[in-house]
Parts: C-alpha cells; sequence; structure tokens
DNA sequence: TGCACAAATCTTGCATACAAGATACCAATA
DNA sequence: TATTGGTATCTTGTATGCAAGATTTGTGCA
C-alpha cells in the first residue's frame, strides 16, 4: 500500500460519486483507514492536490474541491477540447481497438440494469479515458481522467439531472460513428454529448448543500403534522463542513 | 518556502532548459539548497511526480523525466489538440487580452537580442500559457505549462535545430490573426507552428548522451596520429548518470 | 438565557530518526 | 589482468515526535 494506491482509491471513489465535493479527507482518518502513516496519506494527497482533486485548508485540513462556475465552465470547456480534438487528430482504428469500446459499452449496459450506481458513474466517465488511450494517447488520457473526476464533482455539486441511459446511448453513436470511419460525425456527437452533460447542471443551485440528506430526513414532519413553526428552523442547524468522517471514508474501502 | 515554491522553481528551471532531462534531484542536495528538511523537497518532487516532470527509482533517486519517442509524440499531439482546439472555442478577444500577448512578444523580442537562452526558452514556452490564460481557460493553461515543460525537456533530448527567432515570429503572426479576428487562420498557423518545432527534432538521433562533449573532446585526436588502439575505447569511460550535481543544481538558485 | 473568554482538543506543518535497498569501492584470488 | 565477493556509503522509504494554528467546548458572568 504506496501513495500511488491511496491516491488512485480516492479519485476512483470521486469517479464513482462515493466521496461527494467538499468531503473531508483527515490525515488520521485516512491512515487508520488505509493502515499505514500519515506520511503516506500526505503524499497521496498531495499528489491529488497537484492534479487540482483536493486542497488543503492550511491547519483546518484537506478537503475534496469544490469547483466554483468557472472551473466547471473550464473543466467542461478543457474536456470538449481535448475530446474533439483527439478525435479530429485520430488516424482510422483497428478492429481490435473496436472491439474494447464496444466491450466497454457492454459494461455499461450491465451496470445500468443492475442500477449499480456506483459502478454506473464511474463507467460512464471512463469511458471517455478508455477512447481516448484507444485514439493513442495516453496523456492526454491520464489528463483527461482528471478532469472528468473534476466534471464528475460539479455533477454532485451542482445536481445534474443527466440521464444514465441517454448517457450512454451517445457513447454508443458515438462508437457506431467511428466504426463508419466518420470521425466529423463522431466529434460533432461527442461535442454535444458534453453539452448535454454540461447543460444537465443546475448551475445557478444552490451549490453543494450538505445538509440536503438531514433536511430531508428532519423537516418534513413539522409541515404535515400539527402546528408548524412559522419558519422551517433546519436552516440553522449547524453545518458541519461534511459528515462525520466514517459515512465518506467508508466509501474508501 | 514551502513546497510549492520548490515545485515551481524547479519547473520554471526547466522551462529555462537550465535542468536537463535525466538530472539528478538529489533530496539531500534539494534540501541544502532550498534550506529546508527532506520532507518539504519530497512533496514537491512528489507533486512533480504526479504531472509527469520527474520520476523516481525506487531507493536510487529523483530526476527529471527522459520522455520516450511515443510520449515526445503524445506530448506534441496533446498541446496541439488543446492550443487548436482553445482558439477554435474562443470567442472574440477584447483589447487589453492583446495587448497583453503583445507585451509578452516583446519581452520574446528582447531576450532574442540580449542572446539570454534560459529567458528565451522561457518566454517562448510561456507565450503559449499566458495565451491559454488569455483565451479564458486556467485549467488548460496550467495543463498546458507543464506539457510545455515536457516538449521543452523533449527538444533538450532530441537535440531540437529549432529556430528561436522563427518560433517568435510565428507567435507574432499568430497574434496578428487573432487580432484580426481570423480564428481558422490563427488555428491553422498554431497548428503549423507547433509541427514546426516538432519536426525540428532529430528523433532518431541518439536520445540523451550525456557523454557527447567529452567524446567529441577526446576522441579525434587517435584516428588523426599516431598507432591508434584496436578500439576506441572512450565508450567504456564510466557514465555519471548526470554531470556533478553542483552543475545542474546551480541552476536552480 | 445569552454572551464573552479561556482552556482543551483536533489537525496539519515540518523536522528528524532509523530501516533497507542500491551502488560504488576495494581487496583478494584465479 | 580480469573477476568475484564483501563491505562501506549513499539514497530513498516510512514512521514518529513535537510545534503551532484553528476550532470547539466549557464555564463564568451579566
Amino acid at each position: 500500500m504506496n501513495s500511488k494506491d491511496i491516491a488512485d482509491r480516492i479519485v476512483e471513489a470521486i469517479l464513482a460519486q462515493q466521496l461527494m465535493p467538499g468531503a473531508r479527507l483527515g490525515e488520521q482518518a485516512l491512515s487508520m483507514l488505509f493502515d499505514c502513516s500519515r506520511t503516506l496519506v500526505r503524499e497521496a494527497l498531495m499528489q491529488l492536490a497537484a492534479r487540482g482533486i483536493v486542497q488543503v485548508s492550511s491547519r483546518r485540513g484537506w478537503y475534496v474541491v469544490q469547483p466554483s462556475k468557472t472551473e466547471a465552465r473550464e473543466a467542461f470547456e478543457a474536456r470538449r477540447v481535448i475530446e474533439t480534438g483527439l478525435i479530429r487528430s485520430a488516424g482510422t482504428m483497428d478492429k481490435t481497438t473496436l472491439k474494447r469500446l464496444k466491450q466497454h459499452i457492454q459494461q455499461e449496459k450491465t451496470a445500468l440494469k443492475q442500477d449499480d450506481v456506483g459502478l454506473r458513474s464511474f463507467l460512464l466517465g471512463d469511458f471517455h479515458v478508455c477512447l481516448a488511450e484507444c485514439l493513442g494517447n495516453q496523456l492526454l488520457a491520464d489528463t483527461l481522467r482528471d478532469f472528468t473526476a473534476r466534471t464528475t464533482l460539479i455533477a454532485m455539486l451542482y445536481q445534474s439531472s443527466h440521464d444514465a441511459v441517454k448517457s450512454c446511448q451517445e457513447h454508443i453513436e458515438i462508437v457506431q460513428a467511428l466504426e463508419r470511419g466518420n470521425k466529423e460525425t463522431a466529434e460533432q456527437l461527442m461535442a454535444e454529448h458534453i453539452g448535454q452533460v454540461q447543460s444537465a447542471l443546475k448551475i445557478n443551485a444552490a451549490p453543494a448543500d450538505p445538509l440536503a440528506e438531514l433536511r430531508l430526513a428532519l423537516a418534513p414532519m413539522s409541515a404535515a403534522r400539527a402546528s408548524p413553526p412559522k419558519t422551517v428552523r433546519i436552516a440553522s442547524l449547524k453545518t458541519p463542513s461534511p459528515t462525520s468522517p466514517s459515512t465518506y471514508l467508508g466509501a474508501l474501502l
């Protein structure tokens, strides 16, 4: 268990929407979880900070990033630029490569059927990384993984209403276009696909409500039952930056 | 002096061609140089490793990366994809932005006149980062800085014969096209510009020969003079991975 | 009750100590 | 001379200790 494994695990958890934006990543909690010293955890977090996945607030703690609206726009633009550009500059794809993409889509379908939300989210994002690898650029594929983690966080933060089934369908169409050798169409479809995901964001909604669950769990009763208070005071419940460590960190195991 | 400063300094030194590919970055040497403990140095190196700038060989040491031919191709393709895509997806540029770009080019010209090789190399690379910032995407600008560091290392490794004056001239033409609002031309020029830099590489030359100087300095005599030994034994001169630490690390001050 | 202030606790920041592997060096031997 | 084996040295890998700032908690007071 080295620092790279820890970093990878955290990124995976984000891609699977098991780590929310703003989630606390305490050094001690992680060191206990991965059964190692804080040193290794710190190294992993430093690497993730360099990749823009987490950030540290001095002597307060490490947190999964909460991209601002500007950062959200930039992340989607970055993905659009890279993914369409990669398709455009690609040569023709051989059979083996197409097979790999089709297999990936099969996995997506399976995850959709089984309603495995974590795996589904991971695979829908991983498709784009896989495609970049298939198009022969590992450097951009790695970059894209980080950017996809970012857009996944953005989707969680800005309450994306995007439909997973639709997303998968769009992946299918992109691969079909590539199979026909119709790169222009593929590029166009990819641009639209990313645009779809982006425009499904409620970018003006209250960003990041870590109390949503509590609110839902505690609020309703007073509304339906006897004399409700003038205003629902739940809003004033003290806001613990994230939920309890165990809730979030459990996702890493 | 925190780990970010150290990392930044190392990247700058690479962009200024003051750190060669394969250069050794000893933790102790750096900690003495920056007057801090190995801990901070390690954090910096970890961040740079995550960004693909340095790599560690287990219990042997840290080294500036030496991109393979494949990685070289990927890095140039990545830059081409990102920079042309960024121009394509950009809106119109305002006066302030154009002014900044022109100022940057003025700096390039000054460095060229003064024959300041380090500053020249840095500025020629930084132009692309600056442009990305001007086009309104900090995320891609940061990514591009790392990729530019990579291509700078590649240029050093594969003995680029590219002309700095020509490069600056191409920058001028790109900005002119942008000023005219002619994005298609700008995109085309950028693609060609990056292509020029790439094709100036001697990609099939012996990559990274730290002994080149010694070889040239010591070998010729025996060939022209009296009874030469059967084989020139220079090749068996022990190969010190890089030059002495002081030579390289001096560049960081 | 509400508020202000102080103490206790929690969390990261940084340095250092020691372990362990890799390399270089040196001597002994065929 | 060339090679082999062993030892010393160098370098990173990891854990831990302590300092210092931030936050939370608790307490006394009005």
